[in-house]
DNA sequence: TGAAATAATTAGCCTAGTCTAACTCTTCGG
DNA sequence: CCGAAGAGTTAGACTAGGCTAATTATTTCA
């Protein structure tokens, strides 16, 4: 294996990518998620083919190989593992671990990442509600929390997972005060994509896009 | 600043080097500290000469400047504070930890050594025994321990601190169960380069070459 | 003190990962 | 169903950090 940390973020660029938009991965999708022109893309994707790591089809498109997404699984291990140590004991607040995590997650050894996991109480989710991977790879069930989006209006409801890959998203949120533990109550689901909220910290209103309300989760506050 | 990993490492030998010899630092002991060609040496020395992190003068050897010697003292500092986490929260052995430190060292953040050293109750040595520089990167006081080597046969002492730097050095001190925290009683100081010392937990008469003695820092056990 | 031995540098090549410019597929609209 | 428009690939160049082979300094010692 070995493999440098560049491909391993092209690796995970390919993970994301083929869940979040469910079509086949093309270049132009990660040159534009890693900020690269699209004529790197085509050669990192040659090598990647090389090492099976990836299914590449010129002109087609790309999806991971099994062993591709297992290098994929130990990063998101590392990453969230190592995030939940930052928030939980190094008091990051949750909108700053992400950038440190996303650079240690390369260089931990798996060696380390077992004693942390074992450290932290083997935790399934990270602070920001998402789900840790098991030992061998294997990630827990889809968490159990509800997307802003089914809510109705006045509903009560706890934030307990948030989107933070996105700087401008976390910024926005962490701005507004939402973040896991918010308390809110939904003031509109409108079909114009956009929902508001209202943090009871503030008080004040907060408009989101159905693209990020969708990705929030939380759950009924049953008052 | 922002610097590789590869020129931090260069650096840092230059940085032993200097200390460690006592006399300027030559190509050639670079490029068997770093196992590189020295060619590849000189190459990066007009590097470093040309960032002002060290003075090189061609055929006569190089100097770390202030700006290098910086660098290196926050390495340090990020690389002893590590050593500590993993020895006391990971339960890593004191001859495992060096590697993950030296990869860990370069890669976080000004930040995250700031707060693990506030996490970790901001200690003056490492668990080597080794001075952990302070946020100004200025280095503690020598250690008050004194080396092996100026022991009497029959002395009782506690090992406090050990090199551990070279893998060889370590796997031999390891087998032959010298750590921190180590009883020992010194058996013989010989003048031809060699202190043999028995362990009090195997009761096995260890030789020690004097490089490796010099080294060891221990406090004499006043029974 | 001058030649041999040793150390260091220069020259030139390699790979990974990046870029721009130029060319070639695919796809979609008329 | 064909020709732009747009996406993707190929060609060629650059940088960092390596290497080997050849050349040049320095040092040593007879």
């Amino acid at each position: 294996m070995d493999l440098s940390p560049v491909a391993e973020d092209y690796l995970k660029a390919i993970y994301y990518l083929e869940t979040e938009n469910g079509r086949p991965v093309r270049t132009s999708d990660i040159s534009e998620a890693l900020d690269v022109t699209s004529p790197t893309v085509t050669s990192m994707l040659d090598t990647l083919d090389e090492r099976e790591l990836a299914n590449y089809t010129p002109y087609q498109g790309v999806e991971l190989t099994d062993r591709g997404r297992e290098v994929v699984l130990q990063l998101v291990r590392n990453h969230r593992l190592l995030e939940t140590f930052l928030m939980e004991y190094l008091d990051y607040s949750w909108s700053a671990v992400h950038d440190e995590a996303d650079r240690l997650e390369h260089h931990v050894s798996d060696e380390f990442t077992r004693r942390l996991a074992a450290f932290l109480g083997e935790p399934a989710t990270d602070p920001h509600g998402d789900p840790i991977p098991d030992a061998d790879l294997r990630m827990p069930d889809e968490s159990p929390y509800t997307p802003l989006t089914e809510f109705e209006p006045d509903d009560r409801v706890t934030v307990e997972q948030v989107p933070h890959r996105d700087p401008d998203v976390r910024e926005y949120l962490s701005r507004h005060r939402i973040g896991p533990g918010t308390r809110l109550v939904v003031e509109e689901v409108s079909p114009i994509d956009l929902v508001t909220v209202v943090p009871s910290s503030t008080g004040a209103s907060v408009a989101l896009p159905t693209h990020v309300a969708r990705r929030i989760g939380a759950r009924a506050v049953t008052k």
